[in-house]
DNA sequence: GACAATGTGATAATGAGTTATCAGTATAAG
DNA sequence: CTTATACTGATAACTCATTATCACATTGTC
């Protein structure tokens, strides 16, 4: 168990901020990149442990996709999917989803959940 | 550039069998564990290579899902999905696919392709 | 403002997965 | 059958992301 952060830092609040602005699942790197134009200085173990702690808390999930180390995005948003840019590698939330994905499983299957990840260019990178 | 295999071995009979047996994608342990029915002193370093051989050949092909370390399937299949079973692991192999998801993409986004992953019990896990 | 305790940054350590190394083995051409 | 050489198995080394460590800094309570 891990303990609850209980500081207010300017590092925490520059991470926060990030997440926020940016809005989209960002890597630690991502998040560190970011965050130096807020804090100069800011370490990347500083990152993995406030991300770590924003999951703990509840207020940020872990993003996973295929092959890749997992980003994190703000918690509490509704069913949504992730769009994978293969250009400049960022990742993008969408809307809507198809639903009902049971005419796919055989019989004495039982779905509990399903991702959806789609590949190609975002605007920026659809020249 | 890695040079193609030339020789038929125990090993990689047994490898290719086990692939086409199984008939859904494997990680190297995976592959490993069943081909050691069939070549008891079998390697892992052997797996790797082997998987690396067919995957160059082209006659596998890798499968990434989120948070998982690649597995490996035959390839030459017709598009399709996966099913991990969130109780024993195993990946499965789905027909059919809702196909069309630029609805979901916003404007100035170009979809390349997709995945689908879904997630739930598989026939031997649903007690 | 002083101080106890939490937080930070640099970096060493870790861990899982994969690849390289190398001495010994098996394949297949002749 | 002989022989050159590709292949194998054991294991050391490596990679990359993440976590632990620790001296120093910052926060926030009194």
């Amino acid at each position: 168990m891990l303990k609850a952060m209980e500081r207010s830092t300017r590092q925490r609040k520059a991470i926060r901020e990030v997440m926020t602005e940016l809005n989209r699942p960002l890597s630690p790197t991502e998040v560190l990149e970011a965050a130096r134009y807020k804090v100069p200085g800011l370490g990347i173990a500083t990152v993995y442990r406030t991300l770590k702690g924003l999951v703990e808390e509840g207020s940020a999930v872990a993003v996973e996709l295929p092959g890749e180390a997992p980003r994190y995005e703000l918690a509490g948003k509704k069913h949504h999917h992730h769009f994978h840019c293969t250009r400049c590698g960022k990742v993008f939330e969408l809307e809507g989803c198809p639903g009902d994905f049971s005419f796919m499983v055989p019989q004495g299957f039982k779905t509990e959940k399903h991702e959806i990840v789609l590949y190609g260019r975002c605007t920026d990178c659809c020249y």
